[in-house]
RNA sequence: GGCCCCGUAGCUCAACUGGAUAGAGUACCACACUACGAAUGUGGCGGUUGCAGGUUCGAAUCUUGCCGGGGUCACCA
């Protein structure tokens, strides 16, 4: 509609406005609520141009529109505003079209460009958090949004499966684990302890030890007491304990962060760990082995995760096999001067120029950075897929400036599909009043798997206490709990705008509410249709009935579907697809709480709202899928 | 300290990318189930959009300065 409006007052723009105007001068917007209308054009861009008040140009172009367009039933000027109402046919015609396609509003499969988009990317040496819970769900949202945009998709992470915190878990289960009458240390299989969890439980035992032993030195220090300790180092800590002399109290909490620094490194425990990442580095059997058996722990906790969340990948890239990649391109780079060496032999890129500094991309000791492995990855991801057109990294807004350098690398080394490389940056999960995020030592990570689990039961009695399950066999029942449990879960943190940080307060049981702006309200509408629709017998044609406002209002929002997938495609945001749906199903329970279907006399009233039901029921269904969210038919 | 992001009702979030009188949920108060599912609906209460200036027909949105919160500036990942 907006297209044809558009059109008629181009066409005809010499003989109204007595000139061509330019296209982005017509601006249309919903119509205000409290005023009368289905469509609303700006009236102030034409102001200037037809001299006249806003009032006169607005009645000039409503005139013309009225009687240049079908459907217009009216229009009114109010201000700089023309409402524009459109009559009840056109809206009965959208409704046909819309119920004649199953898949409305999504284009057609793999029509568009290949993207890949890359989410999770965990450390194997702990367990997931309520912050991969927002990277997990958003990534793959994003995904299934841009699948039903067209595009071909290939879900993807990369796996920190090395380095040294792993060897810590590694170390720390080693030495510490006891051992049971077998003489067996700790496993999943003799402890009943989830793998993911056991391998995080040791991480923090490492950490435990290494603070224990670091504090001992400082007191030795301290003390004056040196003993082995190397002269640089002693003459580090001398420098930075003097240095805290007459300075106020955040500098010496600085210092002392420092100071911490330099004892930990002094640390027995530190060196067995980083000697253990030498020997994986020279693949020692024995460490391989170990490290082998403890990462597949965690795969086997991590898979359970991934099956409770509801989320999958096509394709994992593993740091163990990626981490060399890159060395290659820095060879490459140094000999296209995008890169130089200074004397150490570190290698680096400039990007003053950028407006960024200066970048390690090599270590001294010709060891891979984070960055290298990276540049290394995504040339090889590009490599083993031809088609591939760009890419999206799903990762904290805490790498903003990480993401912005490798795309800067990488456009210098003259791969142009870099352009076409984002950075999906979400904020992070805080604790609520000015807490901060969460921190595993301080114990206030939100566990993943614990907050699946709460939320399901929190879903399971409310469930309970509505009690529509007669009939309904324990095995669905379940299933029923945890699709709305997760349900509000995704909803909750796919509602809020990606860049946003997300306050969540886990010492508030109702944190996450299944009431109001909720998965839940949403899934419920969908529950209600159904029933509503098994207890029709037959539904006619769709006729050329008027409409009630409600309804109007209701395939409005239906209508404009497709344009907010294009808009949630283009934006990488699940969070435009949820406040559509909250918006079409707050119309929708109006419509339902206020108008009967069933005891309508008219057959073609009663048919119009039971197809306009049918596809309130469909749109939710298609929408809520995109954000990984099932709709149950009865709950 | 340099750079980046964010400040909207008590709390959690919107505002179609510069448009009308800034909207929802929650909490609180009051109503509505013998018409189809009350996880709902209808009212009410709640705001100097952090503060001060600037740009223009028009600013929560753009701009400058300040205040407050977070992030980042590693031969960590």
């Amino acid at each position: 509609m907006e297209f044809k409006i558009k059109e008629a007052l181009l066409n005809n723009s010499e003989e109204l406005f007595g000139i061509q105007v330019e296209e982005k001068l017509i601006q249309f917007q919903k119509t205000r609520k409290d005023v009368e209308g289905d469509l609303t054009l700006v009236i102030f861009p034409f102001v200037k141009v037809l001299k006249c008040s806003p009032i006169e140009a607005g009645e000039k172009i409503g005139a013309f529109v009225k009687e240049n367009t079908s459907n217009i039933e009216s229009y009114s000027v109010v201000g700089g505003f023309l409402n524009i109402v459109i009559d009840s046919s056109y809206w009965i015609s959208a409704l046909s079209e819309i119920d004649k396609n199953d898949r409305y509003g999504f284009g057609e499969p793999d029509s568009k460009s290949t993207i890949m988009v890359e989410y999770s990317s965990p450390n194997t040496n702990k367990p997931l958090h309520l912050g991969h819970l927002r990277n997990n769900f958003l990534g793959y949202s994003v995904a299934e949004i841009l699948k039903a945009n067209g595009h071909k998709v290939i879900k993807t992470q990369i796996i920190n499966d090395r380095g040294i915190h792993i060897c810590k878990s590694m170390l720390a289960w080693q030495k510490f684990s006891p051992l049971n009458e077998k003489g067996e240390r700790e496993t999943p299989g003799n402890t009943g302890i989830k793998g993911d969890k056991l391998v995080g439980k040791y991480y923090v035992v490492f950490d435990k030890h290494l603070m224990i032993e670091a504090n001992a030195i400082i007191d030795q220090w301290n003390a004056e007491d040196f003993g082995y300790t190397d002269e640089t180092v002693s003459a580090e800590f001398n420098r930075l304990d003097e240095s805290k002399a007459g300075k106020e109290e955040k500098t010496i909490k600085g210092i002392d962060s420092k100071i911490k620094e330099l004892a930990k490194n002094q640390t027995s425990i530190l060196r067995e760990a980083k000697e253990m990442l030498i020997r994986w580095e020279g693949r020692d059997p024995e460490t391989y082995l170990l490290w082998t058996t403890m990462n597949s722990w965690v795969y086997t906790g991590f898979e359970s995760t991934y099956k409770a969340m509801g989320v999958d990948f096509d394709k994992l890239y593993y740091e163990s096999d990626t981490f060399l990649l890159g060395k290659d391109l820095v060879d490459e780079g140094l000999s296209k001067d995008v890169f130089y060496r200074k004397d150490d032999g570190s290698v680096w890129i400039d990007l003053s120029d950028e407006g960024l500094d200066e970048k390690l991309v090599l270590r001294s000791d010709g060891t891979a950075v984070y960055m290298t492995q990276d540049v290394g990855t995504a040339v090889d991801r590009f490599k083993d897929y031809s088609d591939l057109e760009g890419m999206i990294y799903t990762v904290g807004n805490e790498q903003d400036h990480h993401f912005k350098v490798l795309f800067l690398i990488l456009k210098k080394l003259g791969y142009d599909w870099s352009e076409n490389c984002s950075h999906l940056s979400y904020g992070m999960v805080e604790l609520p009043k000015g807490q901060g995020r969460m921190k595993s030592r301080e114990g206030t990570v939100v566990d993943a798997d614990d907050l699946m689990e709460s939320i399901v039961d929190s879903a399971r009695e409310m469930t309970q206490e509505r009690g529509h399950l007669d009939g309904m066999s324990e095995e669905d029942r379940e299933a029923l709990f945890e699709l709305i449990g997760m349900g509000g879960l995704k909803y909750f943190l796919l509602k809020v705008d990606p860049k946003k940080r997300i306050v969540f307060d886990p010492t508030n049981p109702e944190a996450i509410e299944l009431n109001g702006n909720t998965g839940p309200y949403i899934q419920y509408a969908h529950a209600r249709i159904k029933s509503l629709l098994a207890k029709a017998d037959g539904i006619g044609e769709l006729k050329d009935v008027d409409l009630h406002p409600i309804e109007k209002e209701i395939l409005k929002q239906l209508s404009g579907f497709p344009n907010t997938m294009n808009e949630a495609a283009k934006n990488h945001s699940p969070a435009l697809i949820a406040n559509y749906m909250y918006e079409l199903v707050k119309l929708y329970n109006t419509f339902f709480q206020s108008i009967p279907v069933h005891i309508e006399e008219k057959q073609e009233l009663k048919d119009m709202r039971l197809i306009l039901s049918r596809n309130v029921a469909k749109v939710i269904g298609l929408g809520m899928t995109l954000l990984g969210v099932k709709v149950p038919e009865r709950m």
